[in-house]
DNA sequence: ATTTAGCACTCTACACCTGAGAGTGCTAAT
DNA sequence: ATTAGCACTCTCAGGTGTAGAGTGCTAAAT
């Protein structure tokens, strides 16, 4: 793997990933000036192709990268984008003048990304379970109804409205909120689920009823709406080789589905990760790539992002974005 | 227009319907029984292509109905579709077990109609405006942030959380809504926002950034977001006429823009209303038909859902359907 | 006066063919 | 090791031909 195969590699990717179009020996050297002939760029495209990081479409069309192909770009040869002034000040000032919401976070994160890459884009919210408690507050909203505000560990705010099936009074409800929180403060909210079922428990299990309903919130799946935003998901229109309507259905019916929330899950690690093509054993996305970032909160991975895109996808791009985007969300969320 | 003539116009469009291929002579009459031969219909076709209902596509294809067709078809021959049990039970429990948000009613019903009708939805949630002030709360969440929930005289709850420049304690806070309860009880809310501003206002000045924090919000397009659900919308894919991705991106954009929105309150009319292709003149949906209806509480519209789909919808399926949700949405927001 | 059988006509969709163009691989010369 | 030359391959766009579906018209039948 000399320094000219990298080079013709590099230069097929980059044209690709450009035009979409298989790239040939006679437009190569016209565009990139290598300064040798078409047929020598043809022995080399042959030897890249024997290599594995090649592919033919047909005989007589040019060259596409393969999987293996764009795995070594992504490692070896590309250098990270250089993000212009603006869109680091579009990131810089991505969090500002907005208060602790989970949902807004991962909404104004989502869209970012989205629009800075122009590929759809997906943000996976902290999961609740990860987070301790801080303290539980509620409010009176009528004779059957509550407001109850969770504060985390990590400051966020949730809140959501319970039918209750007993009257509640504004007094009781305090002294129950304060009872919950001197009790369970610090506790790991997944714990919670265990220790308030728990019928030892005693008093407070006069209000079983509200701490089901209260739990069904905090560790069920009615939570999962806020907890995904998804945007941009029309980006991929953009790019011709989503024109098969087939195709575009695989790919959005793929984004909404928790399908996506799992994956982010499975491509856990730290930092920032390329997943190209069939690397990820899914289906309906096998001429697709993908990148994914964690954001943090105290050192801890809280959340993930993820960016869905053609296989020619713009790696250095959204690499750079992605990683951008990702530290500014996890300062903001740490002030 | 003769009893025949309806008959065969009727049968057209059920079967473009179906199908969405041309309506030939010959399949309509073995398909339909129709105990004439395809001569006679053949008259009868050109009779109702002279008169507007119908159109060619080429001289040698079937007929198609044109938006003047589909439009007599609505108003005149339609008959109500009944929905199964199935499909009832689905409506009347679709508000069961939830509390008072708007963001959720708007949710639900989006997906209801979606799943039901299979064509994408859009749900526009009352506007604020429309809303008096029950009772404004506030809770302290940290040195420099409160969540603001303010009730409105239909029961709904909103809440939000705000940044506020200075410190606010407890009592301040609670005072502080006591006060602008008191003030403002009944107002509409579009109201408040001059009566607020106004400088005369006095005492409740001193809170003037806090004021102006929360009627960003109120008053704001930061509210739209969630104002808006849209269900359903890769349903489009799942017809023919949607196999070119240009008009999927038209369609899908348009349904993703504030266009929509002010389109439904275009429509405002009170009941279900059927817009067919070209009557809409919107240039993103021309070969498309919506159906829209309204909702209410306390006798007062308040809010609009739209059904979008191809022309050749399922007319009486989903006016019956959107009927009928809407009449379950107001009877739960009533309650 | 309607209805219908018959028939000529029209138009599309599809299959097939063709030539141009782009690209390759190989070989021989540099 | 590189490159010019050349034969070869494959796609794509355009053109042709045919089968099939559907029409409109006319004349006969009811």
């Amino acid at each position: 793997m000399d320094v000219r195969k990298r080079r013709v590699l590099e230069v097929i990717i980059d044209d690709y990933i450009a035009t979409a179009e298989p790239v040939g020996s006679r437009t190569l050297v016209r565009k990139y000036g290598l300064g040798v002939s078409p047929a020598t760029i043809r022995n080399e495209m042959a030897d890249l192709e024997e290599l594995g990081f090649l592919e033919q479409p047909h005989t007589s069309a040019g060259r596409i990268p393969s999987d293996k192909g764009y795995r070594f770009y992504v490692d070896e040869i590309m250098r990270p984008a250089i993000l212009d002034n603006f869109e680091r000040e579009r990131i810089r000032h991505a969090y500002q003048m907005r208060a602790r919401e989970v949902h807004w976070f991962i909404h104004q994160t989502a869209r970012l990304v989205s629009e800075l890459t122009q590929y759809p884009s997906l943000v996976v919210a902290p999961p609740l379970e990860q987070a301790t408690l801080s303290e539980l507050s509620f409010l009176l909203l009528g004779p059957d109804a509550v407001l109850m505000v969770l504060r985390t560990s990590a400051g966020m705010v949730e809140n959501q409205t319970l039918m209750v099936p007993d009257e509640f009074d504004a007094e009781k409800l305090a002294v129950l909120a304060q009872d919950f929180t001197r009790e369970f403060r610090g506790v790991n909210i997944r714990e919670l689920k265990d220790r308030i079922l728990d019928p030892l428990q005693g008093d407070i299990n006069r209000y079983q009823e509200l701490w089901q309903l209260a739990l069904k919130w905090v560790t069920g799946r009615d939570g999962d709406e806020d907890k995904v935003s998804l945007a941009g998901p029309l980006n991929i229109l953009n790019y011709p080789e989503f024109h098969d309507v087939e195709k575009v259905r695989r790919v959005l019916g793929f984004l909404e589905k928790e399908t996506a929330v799992a994956l982010v899950s499975r491509y856990f690690r730290e930092g920032v990760q390329v997943v190209i093509g069939a690397e990820s054993s899914l289906d309906d996305i096998q001429d697709c790539s993908f990148v994914t970032a964690t954001y943090h909160v105290g050192g801890n991975v809280v959340g993930h992002l993820l960016v869905l895109g053609p296989k020619r996808m713009h790696y250095n791009r959204v690499t750079s974005i992605v990683e951008a985007v990702s530290e500014e969300l996890s300062r903001a969320l740490q002030s």
